[in-house]
DNA sequence: GACCACAGTATGGTCTGACCATATCGAGTC
DNA sequence: GACTCGATATGGTCAGACCATACTGTGGTC
């Protein structure tokens, strides 16, 4: 076998990067440090500003750096931590090429929010977001609204886990199929059901009883996309990665049901 | 309230993914067709080549574009559908920054891990890849060819669980820890545990017991990582993420033990 | 006709240098 | 002290050039 790789040269960007990470690593830097200006950034790494430039858009893509123009202590790029958004549109760019499908992004969030939710109910974790979600929830008056706080909710619930790359991942999973959620509560209209489970999930956990609050959140997303639930489990095509040329089509699917 | 956010006027490579998104959308692009170049991009969306490059530069990131170089019908910006390079990329800068615990990672890859396991007991998938992957970490001679196979080995179960998100996650939960893992396994010597292990976890889902597979992987892991799964649960602090400028540092901690 | 050598050309990769918009800083003024 | 306004540092954008790469097509050679 012996895998070779057409090796392709490094790109000067790619090396810009590569030098970022290791003084991110060497000099310890951390969220909030401010790195060197693109200019200067260009002289030290003897590379042009325009390479630097495209270095940083892909670290500020990976949610690392954040720029700001104009002049002062926040100017500049300032290193960040914000996972979620590089999640949020890496699912939502595949889902559009159908590289990913709905089926197996509600798959991945009913594992991740059963997950979340047995171990919120695990440990005493602070609930108030849940109850402030719900309320807003209730005194939502458009779908958009509706959706925003209910969002909010179900991450509260992959917070209270304690791991943040849950959390991450869970508001990316909600975030990406936003538009699809807020048609989907138009189109339901009555959202008694949805709330129903809500304070069922929140009871669940405030009373420390994981395996209940996993029952919980399974009936909330079966009520939610009773589409993609119909058959007992998916059984999608496997391989969608990396390694060898992989790609494969993804087989068409309805995009639907409500929200959740 | 009004969560009153600095509207950032849309930069130009901004405009020009959003153009190309909408194009994948409306044009019914798919994996495997070609964008056009980086001139001609620049020429239609009214912006300069260094825009546009900008702008490929983030969707290459994201996996869902290739550049090549030259001429002919492989070159230029290709579409593809390669996400775990992305989510890769992300979890190691977030690592390497501390605004994710390897903690938090490893338990990530335990929820995802159980869950492929018991999912993929579950319908008779192709398994092939699993023994295939276990007979070349048997003859491997060096830590990083045992990690490689190893890597193949736990991705296979990810892969016959017929999701490809969750696929894409477990390939990148492996690859960004690969260097640990490398260093663990010279550390540790003797493989054998892990190579029991790896047998049970096979033949719990080969047999079609998927709570004997979730269970075989958790003392899988627990063997792996004995630094992590020390204490019952983590309980790391919540909220890791976007809206409102919630950074917030990461207690340091052991990045530990041997690989899985 | 089959093969090969080579010029042509379209592609991304890189660099330079310029200018703009923004936001702070600081000297000068009232 | 408060205000004004130019200086300045920052990212954002652009235009135009040149390079390396890899296919395409042409024309010659056998």
């Amino acid at each position: 076998m012996s895998g070779w790789q057409p090796v392709r040269r490094t790109r000067a960007f790619e090396d810009v990067i590569a030098r970022i990470e290791e003084r991110i690593a060497g000099d310890g830097l951390t969220v909030g440090d401010r790195l060197p200006g693109e200019r200067q950034l260009a002289e030290q790494l003897q590379v042009s500003r325009s390479s630097v430039r495209e270095a940083m858009r892909v670290l500020e893509t990976l949610g690392v750096v954040s720029s700001q123009v104009g002049r002062g202590p926040d100017a500049g790029a300032v290193l960040t931590a914000r996972p979620a958004g590089a999640l949020t549109d890496l699912l939502r760019l595949h889902l559009g090429l159908a590289s990913l499908s709905l089926e197996e992004v509600i798959d991945a969030r009913l594992m991740i929010e059963q997950w979340s939710a047995a171990r919120a109910a695990g440990h005493g974790a602070d609930l108030s977001a849940l109850s402030d979600a719900l309320e807003r929830m209730d005194q939502a008056t458009t779908a958009e609204d509706f959706v925003e706080h209910d969002t909010a909710f179900h991450v509260a619930i992959a917070e209270a886990s304690g791991n943040r790359l849950i959390a991450a991942m869970m508001r990316s999973l909600r975030d990406s199929v936003r538009r699809y959620a807020i048609e989907a509560v138009e189109r339901l209209g009555d959202t008694g059901g949805l709330m129903t489970d809500h304070h069922l999930i929140r009871q669940a956990i405030v009373s420390g009883n994981p395996s209940e609050a996993s029952a919980a959140v399974e009936t909330h997303l079966r009520r939610a996309y009773p589409d993609i639930f119909r058959t007992p489990v998916t059984s999608g095509p496997p391989g969608a990665d990396d390694r060898g040329r992989g790609e494969d089509q993804a087989r068409s699917e309805d995009r639907g049901r409500a929200d959740g």
